[in-house]
DNA sequence: CTGTTAGCGCGTTCAC
DNA sequence: GTGAACGCGCTAACAG
């Protein structure tokens, strides 16, 4: 292995030169730079991470700890990833991915106290975290994507659901529609206190009462034949429902699966909305969703940027109107992505033909008496 | 922060003392070494990584490096991911993922030279890749998920290909398919020369071939969207196809859609197959897809296995035979999981109302004139 | 602008 | 069984 000391040999300079010529921390000659890089090059130098960051205290690296998903991830999350690391680049780290479940706080205890990265970034927040509080614990500069209920003094970057439910129920109730459901994610997640699913429920439910809406929530399970289920499950809660809008996109394919199936037509019969759903998502149902697109992209690089000036400003900020400055937390909006799944509100008295609630048998709900 | 010189001091004891207690080396008295292990919890001490590293020359980090995909990473993905971080973990490495498309091996080559990681698992690989040719040079150790055309002394582990289109294709001939096709991933894909593609596509035509059936191969971008428009070209290639084998799941969803769309009937008039497809989309479609399952979680620990005896044992392996050595190489089958996309090869002349050849020219098909 | 030097925290080879 | 001492390769004062 060629180093510094090989380097600064063949340069004919002093070790720290080297060391000054690649950091660029101070002035150097443009004639001893010169030499010092034509060396480097000629030796093939590439300088010794551990021990620049056993010199130096630090790492250089940010962790980003995604939780384990038994589905996969769809494309939001991976643009997400793909934006963090670019910016992270950008500012000399690297990002390392840590699969840590929420349940895994003494995991990312041990990873942080070797002292492994200089910050972290954690997806899918809960509202109580327990990976949230090792951070805390430890020390160490951390940025939420989400939000923990306790934000004093936390970083964090999150999606606007506000006022991403606030343009779906006015889109909505522009068409008319006034009896309207969300699917959310799992009654696991919500019972749990998962950050997304809370915090869009709880707007759902406000802001139509605001809006003289009859509103509906349906916690899912994150698969298509759950999906499936709530077909059954929400037309017997309200068979007035002429319109969805969804936070699992699992479920949403098989949601709309279903519909076809009983030969109801989107958006003919049933209005579909995706929130904070990728592209990939809207093209693979038929007729294409119409979603308020996740800012993945510009999420991770918000992330990363916030989480930098905490590593370089330190934790100092303990004054209570710190909480709102932009460095700190942010919210971004969705952008609507128009598709072929929203329509006028049908009379649902009108076609009762196409209005079966009858149920299939196999994984499924029972009969409903059809109450008008 | 807690040095092990303060644990030393502490336990009253030399700091190479509390070395050998940790890294039991050597062996220790059972009363000292618990004077250590007492202190070193009293005073929450965990050592640098940073100094290990640099002392060790062993990182005990393994890499993973991941292509971005723009479609996001589907079960199979995920939990090779999760099954190599839990088989890292049990051999003493951490697992970070490096997201690197084929042409980053610079990037590849930089990171690998800062000796972050004690060796590298590269997925997605393709017959030529650059990725591999530089961990090569810089005689990093390394394991392929997927194969080079170049195999010599290399290490890998990849998915029986061969075996999986021969049940395929058993299964298929058995219920008297004749016509078959194979949905393989992008013209792209295949003609940079994505081993998992060509591999299939090879086996699929020989095989079929060797079987008397007819074989038709459609490379298909991974999209819905593309999946799709993939019924007109497939039927219109041979109006007497009754089966489809699939390898791009999400082009298989848009498949369906578009089957469904049509009203043919599966498995009534098509049967689909999946073919390294994950649990989670064989159950998103509607009828449950039928699928040769990817080992996912296996691969993922056999490769760790196997990238840990690279490094263990070091690249002396040059030796001609030493290509077939299990602990450098292995083939894993998936496995056959039943759904309801799979029946009789249907006579495609018996029903020529749900059979047309014509071409939707967009996403959105119009009427189609009967032509019998 | 450049050189000298003292550690960073730990693994490991020696002596004891 | 235990302890002392050296060095891994580099950063960052501190001196010129």
């Amino acid at each position: 292995m060629v180093t510094m000391q090989d380097v600064a040999a063949a340069a004919g300079v002093s070790l720290s030169t080297v060391s000054y010529a690649i950091n660029q921390n101070r002035p150097i000659s443009d004639a001893t730079r010169s030499r010092v890089l034509e060396a480097m090059s000629r030796l093939g130098y590439t300088r010794n991470a551990a021990a620049r960051t056993l010199a130096g205290r630090r790492s250089h690296v940010l962790a980003l700890i995604l939780p384990p998903s038994p589905e996969g991830f769809g494309a939001t999350i991976w643009q997400f990833v793909e934006a963090a690391a670019t910016r992270a680049e950008s500012h000399g780290y690297s990002l390392v991915i840590w699969p840590f479940a929420r349940q895994d706080a003494a995991k990312v205890q041990r990873l942080v106290s070797q002292r492994l990265a200089d910050g972290v970034l954690v997806m899918e927040i809960f509202l109580e975290d327990a990976r949230v509080e090792a951070l805390s614990a430890a020390k160490v500069p951390f940025t939420m994507i989400g939000r923990t209920s306790q934000l004093t003094g936390r970083s964090w970057v999150d999606i606007d659901f506000d006022a991403a439910i606030d343009t779906a129920l006015e889109r909505l109730a522009a068409l008319g529609h006034r009896h309207i459901a969300l699917l959310n994610h799992s009654a696991a997640s919500v019972d749990a206190g998962y950050g997304a699913a809370i915090r869009t429920r709880d707007a759902f439910v406000a802001q139509a009462a605001r809006r003289g809406l009859i509103a509906h929530h349906l916690p899912c399970a994150e698969t298509a034949l759950a999906g499936r289920q709530a077909v059954g499950q929400l037309w017997g809660l309200d068979p007035a429902i002429t319109a969805v809008v969804t936070l699992n996109e699992t479920a949403t394919i098989g949601l709309m699966a279903e519909l076809a199936r009983r030969g109801w037509q989107v958006p003919g019969d049933v209005s579909i909305l995706g929130l904070a759903t990728s592209p990939a998502i809207t093209s693979m149902s038929l007729p294409a969703l119409a979603a308020l697109q996740a800012p993945g992209a510009a999420l991770g690089g918000a992330a990363i940027d916030q989480l930098v000036s905490v590593i370089d400003q330190g934790p100092e900020v303990t004054s209570s109107d710190a909480d709102n400055r932009p460095d700190r937390s942010r919210l971004l909006p969705c952008s609507f992505i128009s598709g072929d799944s929203l329509g006028p509100a049908s009379l649902a008295s009108a076609k009762p033909s196409a209005r079966s609630t009858t149920d299939q048998p196999t994984t499924t709900p029972k009969e409903r008496k059809s109450t008008p």
